[in-house]
Parts: structure tokens; C-alpha cells; sequence
DNA sequence: CGCTCGTTTGAGAGGACTCAAGGTAGGTGG
DNA sequence: CCACCTACCTTGAGTCCTCTCAAACGAGCG
């Protein structure tokens, strides 16, 4: 790829990569870290589309249909991005005939995860959205033992479109029934 | 495509293409009438994923990953469908590079969709569920004048996750603070 | 006319959200 | 070693509003 005029960007924790309403340019791919994708509702409050790292790329869509970013993109951690502008990745596809399909591959994923948000935010209890959203991390994470969630209360309220109280409180009636683990804080499912 | 062994199927209005949690096989598309991709959650309460027309595939994204349908896909009308195993998909996207490039569009344009459609999902009340639902039945109408919105209430409550009685007092309201305009029950944005 | 499907209205309950306050853990610096 | 800071977690009280359930109205069609 490098021979395509990629170049790599270094960002801190917390920078933005791109902003929702923004003009898309360029294919990333993340080298290590950790970049999410959300946006903003007008009260402020803030919905993350999806938690991506290393190795995966981002914000592709939107590339390929000369529309605004639906979503910002902010680093969770430090991060090293591979950067490819717009008319190189066409180059790339139109060259090799393997980087469509395994995009192609890529998007089916894409749909497929967000149609099962979808299915999860219409649930109509928060206890099933968390359920859900547990589950899917879960068969993501190939294990069968308990799972140790690797967020925080806040961000599984903005995965779920919940506030962090009605998190909690639920989170505390499903220790009770025994349908998570809560220990020193953390959570296990 | 009819040399890789295309075949035509007819469908009455009702009738199931394939099922939630079932096998995917087949590549479709629609030669005449519509679909809707729909799923259930436990209280039975239905969520439209999207409804198709003439010339629109739908329900590949299962096909390249090997998993279950998530949700159900039903004929709203009448309608024929052009069938292609999914095998002979496979074929023509190895022998047609044109082909892949297409179903990337599709699929980027699916992804932008569920994403705008998540947004709406997490906006905290009705109406601005339904503006963001009405603005993008008119983005994708590509008209400035009043549109006559094609669903009933019921199906604008299966799109946002609502009640069909919170649709219709939301609209209500909508009416009277001359958000939409309601004329003989028909609803016009 | 009588059926069916979609729309509308009302009353009542439940529960998520809001706001406000306090608690806990882990890291940093003196 | 302790004090402090920051980020995250937790709890409580009260309001609002969506959902639920029930009933009735309206339109289109055989």
C-alpha cells in the first residue's frame, strides 16, 4: 500500500480524527489503538456507533457516497493511523480485484452489527438492551467463561442510548438475579 | 446473470422470503413489488429494518458472513424476485470486478442508512424521532414540495420504535404546531 | 349494509429521566 | 505515607411522558 502514497498520522488520546458533518477524504486504518465513532444528539448526548482498533479500519462508508460523516471519530488512547487519500483507494480497488471483496466482506459485517443495534435499541426495557449488548460483545470475544466488560458504565450508556443512572440501577438488579457479576466495580457477564 | 442460472420466483402480498435465524442461501432482487425486512422482539412488537422496491437487492449482507438472518424479509405487495444461488453470486462477483464495485455502493449506502437510523433511535422523544424519520423519506424523495408520506401510522411506529398511539398524538401535535400538514387522515411532510 | 383495516381518543400506571449529592478507586506530588 | 485530584460509580426523590388497555370512529369494499 505504501507504494500508493499511504502515510501514517500519530494522535494523542481524545483527538478527533474526523467530524460528523465533515467531508470525507481519506480511508483509515488503524495501526494500534483505539478510535470511536459517535455522535450527538441536540441535548448533547452522545451515541457511539461503534468502538474500533487495531488493525481495522473506519469510516469508509461515507467515502464512497460523497456524503458528510454520519459520525465523528475520536481516539480512545494514543493511536497510529494509516491514512490513504479517497482517489488512491479507488486505485487500489480498481487494481486489485481481493481488496473489493474483502471490503465487501467488511461492510457485511458493518450492516450486519448495526442492524442488531438497531434490533437492540427498540427493545423495550434497558435491561434487554444491556443483555443484548452483553451478548453480542460476548460472541465477539469467543469465550465461554465469564467475560470481563471492558467499559465503563458510561460508555455502555451511550452503546445502548441509556443514561448512566438507569445503567446502574439495572446493572445492580441483574447481580441480584444472578445475571451478571459484579466485583470491586467491575463488571462480568 | 441469467447464464449463471437466475431464476424467477412469484410471491403474493404476505408471503415470507426467509425467516429470522434462518440459513441464507439465496441473493435477491426485486423485478417487481416490495419487501420489507422486518424483526420481532419478545413482546412480538415489530421493527422495520427497511422496506425495498423494484431494482433494489436485499439480504445479502448474511450471505458473505455465514450467519443467520437477523431478521425476517416479507412481501408488502405482490412481487417478483430474481433468485440466484449464492454460490453463482460468488461466481459473477470473481468474474465481473463491476459487480463487487456495485455491491460496495449498496452496501455503503445500507451502512449509512442504519447509522442515521441508529441516530434516530436514540433521540429522546417522539417528535424528533419522526422529523428524522419524515427528513429522510424526503432527502431520499428528492423533492422541496410537501410529500405525501406513503406509510400508515403503524409502519411509522415499526420504523421509530414507538406506539402507533404516540405516533398519531405526536403527529397531532405536529399538526397543530404546523410541523406537517394532515389532510383526510393522509399525512403530508 | 356489514366487514375489515386503519385511525383516534381517554384514563391510568409504570418507569426512565432529571437533578442533586455523595461515595470509591487509582494516580500524582509533596 | 498521606493529602489531594480526577474520573467513575452510586443513591435518592420527584416529574414527566410513553406505554398499556379499552373503546369507538372513519373509510374503503364486497
Amino acid at each position: 500500500m505504501i507504494t500508493y502514497g499511504a502515510s501514517t498520522k500519530k494522535l494523542k488520546k481524545g483527538e478527533y480524527i474526523f467530524e460528523e458533518g465533515g467531508e470525507p477524504r481519506f480511508f483509515f486504518k488503524i495501526l494500534t489503538g483505539a478510535v470511536k465513532m459517535c455522535c450527538m444528539n441536540e441535548e448533547g448526548k452522545e451515541f457511539i456507533q461503534g468502538i474500533y482498533r487495531a488493525e481495522e479500519s473506519f469510516g469508509e462508508p461515507p467515502l464512497f457516497l460523497n456524503r458528510p460523516y454520519p459520525s465523528s471519530a475520536i481516539t480512545l488512547e494514543d493511536t497510529v493511523l494509516l491514512k490513504l487519500s479517497k482517489d488512491k483507494l479507488f486505485s487500489i480497488i480498481n487494481d486489485y480485484p481481493g481488496v473489493a471483496k474483502n471490503l465487501l466482506h467488511i461492510f457485511a459485517q458493518r450492516v450486519y452489527d448495526k442492524a442488531t443495534a438497531l434490533q437492540m435499541l427498540t427493545c423495550p426495557t434497558p435491561e434487554r438492551k444491556i443483555i443484548i449488548f452483553l451478548e453480542k460483545l460476548k460472541s465477539q470475544a469467543k469465550i465461554n467463561h465469564k467475560l470481563m466488560i471492558p467499559y465503563t458504565r458510561q460508555q455502555i450508556a451511550d452503546f445502548t442510548g441509556l443514561r448512566v443512572e438507569t445503567v446502574i440501577r439495572t446493572l445492580s438488579k441483574m447481580k441480584n438475579s444472578c445475571k451478571v457479576d459484579i466485583i470491586n466495580h467491575k463488571l462480568y457477564y
